[in-house]
DNA sequence: ACTTGCCTTGGAGTTGACTCCAAGCATTAA
DNA sequence: TTAATGCTTGGAGTCAACTCCAAGGCAAGT
């Protein structure tokens, strides 16, 4: 599959699926005799993981080791592991973060209601 | 409250204090009569307001919004709620997205458990 | 044979969100 | 009265993460 189709697919820039290749953050694609990118299975699987990685803010930094380490072979799963169960552990603290503003964001909406209905003391 | 023991409290440095105040991310501080900004309870409710909303990403755009409609008066109350939920359903489906990715990297975790128990053929 | 289209590379440019800096004014300490 | 401290401003600088660009290769269509 070249660039612009996996591009479309996964809807990222064939600019940005060339950066990512280039700092590490997916696995070099092969090129063909032309020397154009020709995206296997596992390719798109990475650039797919990264994507959704990415998009919930897992440090870059995280996932270019991540990669130099799978690419290194088995003797590698303990440390890929380990950046795994780091980046998830940051996650769980952002995302009940979030959880939790979005409970305020809610009451604060909910007073809005109450203001709204009876246009009462402002409230910020 | 003078700059730096605000910026001590919430741990946020005086230039993004300044900088927030210039953009209107916060509603401009009283300066005492040497000029110097004096922040009250309130303004200190605005740098902690904005402070855990852009924390878990909400748009600045949005914020700054929200404040120029505070300073408007009862009349904004409407416009400001629907800012607010605006802002909150997309923060709901970051929100989730960050719940089924957590959830994705507990099963990679569990997986490389399983790899590592039994160095089995390699999986990404 | 030439144009069109999609690709390549290295490198420069952009954007958002800060972060730093220079010049200068009050207040306090020595 | 000089020095140090902490603030002010406008504007310049930085950094991450893209995003764009120029120059050029290959191949299919006319």
């Amino acid at each position: 599959m070249m660039i612009a189709e996996v591009s479309e697919k996964f809807n990222v820039s064939p600019d940005t699926l060339r950066y990512y290749e280039r700092i590490g953050l997916i696995p070099r694609v092969n090129r063909n005799k032309n020397g154009v990118r020709d995206y296997t299975e596992e390719d798109l699987g990475w650039v797919e993981f990264t994507k959704c990685m990415r998009n919930v803010g897992l440090s870059i930094e995280g996932l270019i080791k991540y990669v130099e380490l799978f690419q290194q072979g088995d003797t590698t799963l303990e440390a890929r592991q380990e950046i795994l169960i780091e980046e998830r552990d940051q996650l769980r603290i952002r995302t009940e973060e979030m959880r939790k503003t979005l409970e305020r964001l809610d009451n604060k909406i909910e007073i809005y209601n109450e203001l709204i209905a009876g246009r009462e003391p402002k409230r910020n």
